[in-house]
RNA sequence: GCCCCCGUAGCUCAGUUGGAUAGAGCGGCGGUUUCCUAAACCGAAGAUCACAGGUUCGACUCCUGUCGGGGGCGCCA
């Protein structure tokens, strides 16, 4: 068990003691009251709890008494915790003892690329679906930041021991796609292309291929499918460059085959009470407002055929219904651009009585600089920096790295100066530098002749370690399970990204301030061990980012 | 008109279910290399947390309103 957990049981124990002894007055201390923060000034110690504060109204106490009591009720460890105080108006500070702070060192040696996994998630399955572009162009920025988003999170549910499934859906049917088809169509005629098709570059780049591949087109529809294959491999090639492969790619055309689709629909929400959906003017309405949602939705026209809204209905079903796993967990992720489809799909998932299982995060747009200058994004007018130009102008690590560095709340301008720059203004190199860093020291480790046996270290030997900016890194790295706890909790791989570049900072200082090849070789094999573990957690927490963790640069 | 996100240091941003003295990086200033990567480290300076109310023992955090920036609102996809 982690530090964190650990404490948090103790207290747990103790809360429950307290009010045990005032039976008269049974207050429910709701377990997610514990929590431990991580306090930013030493002097508040390794971490410290505000649970005093909750139950103090109730029990006609101040905090700092509550507190007190608390800390009596605390059952002692000594190997555990070196210090326990009350402090301000009735924080708990907890000091880790120097003994568990060499215990989670070995832990992690001895774990070595598991630490900080959990089987917090076991027996759960979580589908993510993300990206899920239409196939009329190549991806663009924005796509990438729901890509490196849905991916990330996606490693991190695994790490914490659940099953997850990375999902694509393809809107493969519908009027884009026949316009789509049209646009190559044109363009291969050498004609123009309608007003309202798509005109980028990469249209005749189709057009130019399949007169190259001399292939025989029968229609528009042969058109329409070449373009969409064609694509989705541009799509796949893409995505596969930055990392992200996809479990399972869900065509829109498979809800429809062989099915009355709207007959379905409305026999499925109208299960129990025959009233969320109705007709009107020949078309069919899901009553939404019954929801929250501002006005009814159509999903079938009054000439019978399906919006996208039906599809999306039908899709849900699917995942909800259809699949051979049970999901427990449904994670949509989405372009704050299409914030205004929430309310109507959680309406669905309401009727459905799916609703606490589905997850809708939106992340904000990204904005491209070219130092000061804003690029324009549009995928219409064909004028639009594609996912394919920034990855092979930056690369992936940066890429990934700027796209999971702010909360997917914040607007994302996307430095491609910077991103490039390889100097410490860029967070990306600041943290692979460290890595590299230590794998730089064992060489040089190598060549005095010392060498670490894999999980073997031995507790004397850690025990050399004394210095301050020794045990602050051994305590930042134990809180790496916390950090993923806590990316999953609040859906926010961005977490992650900022965690390891505080640990490359603690890194950093250490390094500067001691030597860790000397003269001393027991000293010196500790502090091998020290940086064995530092490496682990910064390549641990690079992969789960998708970015790798070089050995030298 | 309605809906969503944002407004924190000169700049870019952290600040996780409300908690202690609001933190980083960059830029600027001053230092650090006989020694494992200076792509690094240290120090001082820099904030009316957009504004005004409210809830609370306690508000950057929650609520209401105003202002400013961005995005979205179709029987389009």
């Amino acid at each position: 068990m982690t530090i964190y957990n650990e404490i948090i049981t103790l207290l747990e124990t103790a809360v429950k003691t307290v009010a045990a002894d005032f039976k008269e007055k049974p207050f429910v201390w709701s377990s997610d009251k514990f929590f431990l923060t991580l306090p930013s000034n030493e002097k508040f110690g390794d971490y410290a709890s505000n649970i005093a504060f909750f139950g103090a109204a109730f029990y006609g106490k101040s905090p700092r008494d509550l507190a007190k009591l608390i800390v009596d009720k605390l059952p002692r460890d000594k190997d555990l915790l070196e210090k326990v105080e009350v402090a301000g108006n009735g924080f708990i500070n907890f000091f880790v003892a120097k003994k568990r702070v060499y215990e989670e060192l070995k832990e992690i040696l001895t774990t070595q690329n598991k630490y900080g996994q959990t089987a917090a998630g076991k027996g759960k399955n979580i589908q993510i679906e993300f990206v899920s572009a239409n196939p009329t162009g190549p991806l663009h920025v924005g796509h990438g930041r729901g890509a490196a988003t849905g991916d990330t999170l996606a490693r991190i549910f695994n790490a914490l021991g659940y099953t997850v499934q990375k999902e694509y859906y393809v809107n493969n049917i519908g009027n884009q796609m026949n316009i789509l088809g049209r646009s190559v169509q044109a363009r291969f005629a050498g004609k123009d292309i309608p007003d309202d098709g798509y005109k980028g570059d990469y249209i005749r780049e189709i057009a130019e291929q399949i007169a190259a591949d001399g292939r025989q087109m029968a229609d528009e529809n042969a058109f329409r499918e070449y373009a969409i294959d064609t694509i989705l491999g541009w799509i796949k090639k893409d995505l596969a460059d930055f990392g992200v492969v996809f479990d399972n790619w869900f065509f829109e055309n498979t809800l429809y085959e062989g099915k009355d689709l709207k007959k379905e629909i409305t026999d499925t929400l109208n299960r129990e009470y025959p009233t969320k959906t109705y007709e009107e003017d020949g078309a069919v309405f899901v009553k939404t407002t019954d929801f929250g949602d501002d006005k009814d939705r159509v999903i079938f026209r009054a000439d019978g055929r399906p919006t996208y809204f039906a599809s999306d209905i039908a899709y849900m079903i699917n995942k909800f219904t259809g699949r051979k796993s049970p999901l427990d967990q449904v994670i949509n992720i989405w372009g704050a651009d299409h914030h205004g489809y929430v309310p109507r799909m959680e309406a669905v998932a309401s009727m459905l009585a799916y609703k606490e299982k589905l997850k809708i995060i939106l992340y904000q747009l990204v904005s491209l600089k070219r130092g000061k200058e804003t690029v324009q994004m549009s995928t219409r007018s064909g004028e639009f920096v594609t996912l394919r130009q920034v990855l092979d102008e930056v690369g992936k690590d940066a890429c990934r790295f700027f796209f999971l560095m702010r909360s997917p709340d914040s607007a994302l301008d996307f430095d491609l100066e910077l991103a490039k720059k390889h100097s410490s203004d860029n967070p990306v190199y600041y943290v692979q530098y460290a890595h590299a860093r230590i794998c730089s020291v064992f060489k040089e480790a190598v060549k005095n002749s010392l060498m670490l046996d894999a999980g073997s270290s031995k507790t004397e030997t850690l025990n050399l370690l004394q210095e301050p900016e020794e045990m602050q890194l051994i305590k930042k790295l134990a809180n790496f399970s916390k950090i993923l706890a806590d990316c999953a909790r609040t859906y926010d791989p961005h977490w992650l990204t900022i965690y390891l570049q505080e640990v490359a900072t603690v890194f950093h200082n250490f390094y500067t301030r001691h030597r860790i090849v000397t003269d001393n070789r027991e000293l010196s094999l500790a502090r091998l061990e020290l940086i064995k573990a530092t490496s682990i957690v910064l390549k641990d927490g690079l992969d789960l980012l998708g970015i790798s963790a070089p050995s030298k640069m």
